[in-house]
DNA sequence: CCAATTATTGAAACAGTTTGCATAAACAAA
DNA sequence: TTTGTTTATGCAAACTGTTTCAATAATTGG
């Protein structure tokens, strides 16, 4: 078991060798410590390119390390979002999501409520009317958070379809967590 | 204790008519019926102008009903909410708060990560930006939630004023649950 | 190399919310 | 009004996502 994580610690894959510095610098400035679990999460995270849950994470990571507890995954996403490295976003359920932040532009989200379909959105003009806005108030904004709830292009076009077939019954929505 | 809640439902003030005909009829619609709970924190909600969560609204109806139970006000302020007199919101604590709907200004947040204070906004800009963006993705969006965290005008003076004081070491922000 | 210090870990605790169920209350029909 | 049917209620227990804590492991100073 130890091995393994000897093995592992060399870091398996080149890739990602500036994300992989940036966190042991953050680690080191910290006064933190590497360890193999944190190497292995840092390195399933960035292969995986997507909105990750830290149970997502944990699972994936299980399969690679059964010696990886819930915990380890929870903290380390929150290392790695003050690394700069991971974003939280919270899609509007109760879920705390990430998704890389390094070398990513920052952007918003459109969240379709029917298939959970997560569109990414940038708009410096908005950007530009938020920092407008929080000036008003006297107001020093340090993040933000937009998302646009509602119905893709794809699950638009499968309502019409069911509307034509079934006979125009109206559709009840699916868990409108709003918000 | 039933002779109480029947003087209840003959409604305490003759206020909020016109939110008490929606929630009637959403429940008639519905299928539902009235009771003296629902009525009750009704009642109460509407009279606070205030975001709530449920575990707030439970001890102000608590106080006027202690026969009153948590898990009816979870599942009334859903109701309320489907009925378009209340609107879930993620503040970015864990907690869901609720806020008036009805003849209410759709406004976004702005949340100072300090003192918890909450400043609503609106700008008609970002709005017709929001629906521009929305469609140019083909994107058919119901609600959006707009939150700008930062710090607000008082606290950013208690900020300076520390700062004086005791000799400008960097302050340490408190629980930056971000996004 | 050993002892003392400090960080890391996973299990258990925790908060907020939801669900299942037996009882009580609302409503409709007689 | 009384009866029968169906829904609402509130408790307790389940569940979810997240945080805490005591035991363990790593690192540092002597």
């Amino acid at each position: 078991m130890v091995k393994e994580m000897v093995a592992v610690m060399g870091s398996k894959t080149e890739e990602f060798k500036e994300e992989k510095e940036i966190f042991l610098e953050h680690i080191q400035k910290s006064g933190l410590r590497r360890t193999a679990q944190r190497d292995l999460i840092l390195e399933v995270f960035l292969r995986t390119e997507d909105h990750l849950s830290s149970e997502d994470l944990y699972w994936l990571v299980q399969k690679e390390d059964p010696n990886v507890g819930q915990t380890t995954v929870y903290r380390t996403l929150k290392l790695l979002t003050e690394a700069g490295l991971a974003r939280e976003v919270r899609l509007g359920d109760g879920r705390t999501y990430y998704e890389h932040h390094f070398d990513h532009e920052h952007h918003d989200h459109m969240i379709c409520t029917e298939c959970g379909e997560v569109i990414e959105f940038f708009s410096a003009e908005i950007e530009e009317l938020q920092d407008q806005m929080a000036e008003k108030f006297n107001f020093k904004p340090t993040h933000h958070s937009l998302r646009i709830l509602g119905i893709c292009g794809e699950c638009q076009k499968l309502e019409r379809e069911q509307s034509v077939a079934s006979g125009a019954q109206p559709r009840v929505r699916v868990k409108t967590t709003l918000n």
